[in-house]
DNA sequence: ACTATATGTTAGTTTATACTAACGTAAGTG
DNA sequence: CACTTACGTTAGTATAAACTAACATATAGT
């Protein structure tokens, strides 16, 4: 789950995501959305995000289609959940100690 | 929100945001549970995750304890639900596909 | 078989990030 | 006021991550 943050911590990646969030592309055309950076630089890029498992890759004959694997964000996403509820748990253990102020 | 993840994106910063989940904690107890890593560097990854809005700083005496702040993880949540949401999309996208081929 | 297209891989370098050591600060204690 | 406790800050260094240039591979077309 760390391998996700991790692969999600770099502008470039992060881009490319909500790229292939909705249709899938193929890695020259990510590459060329982006303006001063190389196209190694972006295969190497889709390479971390495929090996968290954040993206799948389809061979299409000479070219490979890329597009966004939901299910990896999962464990992340949980923990995020998990995060945000012990907002709810500080309003609760809030309430408590103010009941037992006036009891 | 890329602050967010880039926040997150340390082994010990994500340690130390699990620590204070749910009870705070001085900065002086969340060093010691750190063996390999001297104190400054911990005050440092509090800085960090101050700047970034996902903990927050109290201080009582001397002392200056921590705890999450959930509010900051807000962005990064419902991005994170976005992603998810593209997951049933395509199964939306694929169940349309299929009833093309048979209508 | 040869050439073009689309892409990945690797070694080496640059750049960003984290760490350490030394110092600074602010509140409490005798 | 001197001393201690509990921290933060800074400058410089070490480490990890990203980038580039050159090379490799695999498919498709002629």
């Amino acid at each position: 789950m760390f391998e996700t943050i991790q692969a999600m911590a770099e502008p470039t990646r992060l881009a490319i995501l909500k790229m292939v969030r909705r249709r899938e592309m193929p890695a020259g055309a990510i590459a060329e959305k982006f303006k001063g950076i190389t196209r190694p630089a972006v295969s190497q890029h889709l390479r971390v995000l495929k090996d968290a498992g954040l993206v799948t890759e389809r061979r299409e004959g000479t070219r490979r289609l890329y597009s966004l694997r939901p299910e990896g964000f999962g464990p992340l996403k949980s923990m995020l959940e998990d995060f945000w509820d012990s907002k709810l748990e500080r309003l609760k253990a809030a309430a408590e100690k103010q009941r037992k102020r006036k009891p």
